[in-house]
DNA sequence: TTGTATGCGTTATCAC
DNA sequence: GTGATAACGCATACAA
C-alpha cells in the first residue's frame, strides 16, 4: 500500500509533462491513468451521489490536485443538458438606476449553484439580436430586466425556457414575474399628499418605454381622479437629473403656478427637482411646494434631501427571482402554472412634502402654507 | 428544383413533430435531413469563411429556419476550445461604486463577439471559491476588478489563462492591467489645495483592503512631505456617507480644530463630510473648510454640492480592458509580454474648495478665510 | 464544393 | 463499487 503514493507522484510528473508536450488539456483520462483507475471512477468522484470508496476517492482526488485537473463544464453540459448558467437580460439604463439588483441576483443564483451570464441591453430594440446569442449559450434560464413582447415570450415557450420577468408585467400571456406594486406606489402616493391637503398636482414622467414608470403614473393619475382632485399636469422625463429641472419649469410654465406637489418618476428626477426649485427659483419646500420620488436610492437619504419617497425591496425581490427561476428549472419537465410574486412598496416619510393635515396643531392659526396650496380639502382623505 | 420547395417544408414539420416526441434538441443532423445535406454542409454554413454554394446555403438556412436550429455553443466549444465567454470577477462594493463598468464592460466585449460570466465577490476573500468555478466554466479570459494575489495569478499563468486587472495593480508580478493612476491623483490633489494656500489637512481614508484607495492616499501623503505641509491626520473610513459625517468629527477631535481641506476616498463620503459641516456643525464651505472627493460620481455634479474631485475615464478604461483581454485572446498561444495601460485622472474643478490663492483680489482685505486656514503660505506653491 | 469519419471531455447505462 | 461503451452536438481533416 504504502508503494502507491510515490507512484502516483512520480506518474503525475511525468504525465503532466507528457500533457504540456502535446499541449492538450488535463482531462479525466489522465487522472484515471495516474490514479490508476477508469475514466468513469474519476467522473463519479466528482459528482455528488456516486459511490466510490474511500479508497479510489482519496486516489483519484490526489491524481487531479496534482495534475491541476478539472472537469470540463462544456462536456458535462452536453451530455447532462444543464449548463449551471444563467442569463441575465438587463437595459443599461434599469443597471444604472438600480445598481444592486446584478449584485443581489448574482449572488442568489450562485447559492444556488448556477452563474449569471450577463446580456446588456443599450436599447430595448436590442433583444432580438440578443435572444439569439442566449439560444446559443444554452443556458438553463433567463431573468428578464427588459421589455419582452408576446412573441418574444411565446419563443420562450416554444424553447421550454424558463423565464422570469423582472418589474415587467404582461398581461397578454402568463408568465413567471416579480415586481413591485408600482400601481399601488403612484395611488399610495397621491392619498397621502392628498390627505395632507395638495390639490394641484404636477408629474415628471419617467421613461416612456418603462412600465415600471407608467405604471407609477397611472396609478397616480387614477387615484386623483377618484378623489375628484384636478387633474396632474403631466410632463416628459428621462429618470435623470435634468428632467428634475426642467421638468419643474415646463410644470409651472403649463400650469401659470406653483403646483401643490410634484410627483417625479424617480428618486434622482425628484432631487433635480429639488434643487431647481431651492437653489434656482428661490421655491421653499415643502412650505410652498412638496416633492416625492420614487426608489428611495441611497442619495434621497442624504442631509441636503431627505426625500419622500417610495422603496422597492429590491434585496427580497432579487432573491425571490433567483428562487423562483430555479425552482422553475429544478422541476423542468414538470411544467407548472406560471406564479406571481407582487411585493408592496414601502413609503419613506421624509422631509419634501407636507403629509401632516393642514390643521394639524403644529401649525399656527395662520396657515400661509395652506394659502399657498390652494383652497385644501374641507376634511382629510382616508388614507388608503 | 421547385419541387425541392415543398419538399423542404413538409419535411420539416414532419421531421419538428418526431423531434418533439423524441423529447431531443434540435441538432445540426436534423437541418441536414431536411435540407438533404451532410450534416458537415450544415456545420460549415454556420461558420464564417466556410465554403458553401449559395443554393446549399440557402436550404440549410431555410431548414434552419424551419426547426428553429441553433449551434449549440457547448459543443462547439468542447471541438474548437472556445467558449465565446469572458469571466468578470469584481467585488461587489466596487460595482456599487462604479455602476456603469459593468454594463460597459458587457458592451465592449459583447460588440467583441464575446459574453460576459459574472462573478461577484461578496468579500474579497472569496476568490479562491469563486476561481474555482472559473476555470470549470472553461472561460477565454478573465477581467478581475478584485484582489488577486501573486499566487493566484501564478495559477492563471499556470493554466495559461489570459488574465488583465482592472484598477489594481501588482508590482510583483508583470501581469496586463488598465488603471487609473490613482497615486498621481492624491498627488495633484495635494498640490492644488496647498498652492491655494490650505496647510492643514485630514484624511478620511477610503476602503483599507482596497488597492485604489490606498494608491490616493499615499500620493496625498507623500505629496504633502515632499511640500514641507504638516504630516496629514488620517481617519479610517468605507467609502460610504456615513464615513463623512464620522471622519469629519473625528479630524476634528484630533486635531483640535477645523482643518483648512478634507481629502476623502470617494465622493459619497465627501458629501457626507460636506453634509454635516453645512447642516449639522455650521461650518461654511469652502470659506471655513475645502472639502474634495475622488471619482465624480454622478450626485457630484448636483447642485446642492458642486463637488470638487477627481474623475476616472470609466468608459474608456472599461473600453481598454474589453480590448486588452480580446487581443490576448486572439493571439493565444503566441505569448506576448503583459501590458500597462494607465489613464490619468481628470481634474474637477467644482465649488467645495478654494483653489484660488487666498490674496485673490476677489477677497476683500479682511481676510476671514486666511485666518480660519491658519498662516497661510507665504507664496503659492508651483501646481505639479 | 461536398460527404465521411473522427474526436472534443464528459456523463449515463449497463454488465460485472 | 468498478469498468467498458455509448451517447451528447459540433467542427475538422481528408478523400472524393
Amino acid at each position: 500500500m504504502n508503494r502507491t503514493k510515490p507512484c502516483v507522484e512520480t506518474a503525475a510528473i511525468a504525465h503532466k509533462a507528457l500533457i504540456a508536450r502535446e499541449a492538450r488539456r488535463v482531462t479525466s483520462y489522465d487522472v484515471a491513468l495516474v490514479a490508476g483507475v477508469s475514466q468513469s471512477a474519476v467522473s463519479r468522484c466528482f459528482q455528488q451521489g456516486a459511490s466510490v470508496s474511500d479508497a479510489t476517492l482519496a486516489r483519484v482526488m490526489k491524481a487531479a490536485a496534482l495534475l491541476d485537473y478539472i472537469p470540463n463544464a462544456a462536456a458535462r453540459s452536453l451530455i447532462t443538458r444543464r449548463s449551471n448558467i444563467v442569463a441575465v437580460l438587463i437595459a443599461s439604463q434599469a443597471n444604472l438606476q438600480y445598481p444592486e439588483l446584478l449584485g443581489e441576483l448574482s449572488q442568489h443564483i450562485g447559492a444556488r449553484g448556477r452563474r449569471v451570464l450577463l446580456f446588456t441591453l443599450a436599447r430595448e430594440t436590442d433583444v432580438d439580436r440578443v435572444l439569439a446569442d442566449v439560444w446559443q449559450y444554452q443556458v438553463d434560464g433567463v431573468i428578464a430586466a427588459a421589455r419582452l413582447s408576446s412573441e418574444h415570450i411565446a419563443e420562450f415557450d416554444r424553447r421550454r425556457m424558463p423565464l422570469v420577468l423582472f418589474n415587467r408585467s404582461l398581461r397578454e400571456r402568463a408568465v413567471n414575474t416579480v415586481t413591485c406594486d408600482h400601481h399601488e406606489a403612484g395611488r399610495m402616493l397621491v392619498s397621502r399628499l392628498a390627505a395632507a391637503g395638495h390639490r394641484r398636482f404636477g408629474i415628471i414622467a419617467g421613461l416612456e418605454d418603462s412600465s415600471v414608470a407608467q405604471e407609477r403614473r397611472r396609478g397616480a393619475s387614477e387615484r386623483l381622479a377618484e378623489l375628484g382632485l384636478p387633474a396632474p399636469v403631466v410632463v416628459p422625463g428621462q429618470a435623470d437629473y435634468a428632467s428634475g429641472a426642467a421638468g419643474l419649469r415646463a410644470i409651472i410654465s403649463a400650469m401659470g403656478a406653483v403646483p401643490d406637489a410634484i410627483i417625479c418618476g424617480s428618486d434622482v428626477t425628484a432631487i433635480g427637482c429639488l434643487d431647481c426649485a431651492r437653489h434656482e427659483l428661490g421655491i421653499e419646500v415643502p412650505r410652498q411646494l412638496s416633492v416625492a420620488g420614487f426608489d428611495a436610492v441611497e442619495s434621497s437619504n442624504w442631509l441636503s434631501y431627505n426625500l419622500t419617497t417610495l422603496r422597492q425591496p429590491m434585496p427580497r425581490m432579487a432573491m425571490a427571482a433567483a428562487e423562483l427561476l430555479c425552482t422553475v428549472i429544478d422541476r423542468s419537465g414538470g411544467v407548472a402554472a406560471p406564479e406571481r410574486r407582487v411585493f408592496s412598496a414601502q413609503f419613506i416619510n421624509g422631509a419634501t412634502a407636507r403629509l401632516e393635515p393642514v390643521f394639524s396643531s403644529v401649525l399656527g392659526p395662520a396657515l400661509g402654507a395652506a394659502q399657498v396650496h390652494g383652497t385644501g380639502l374641507p376634511a382629510p382623505v382616508a388614507i388608503m
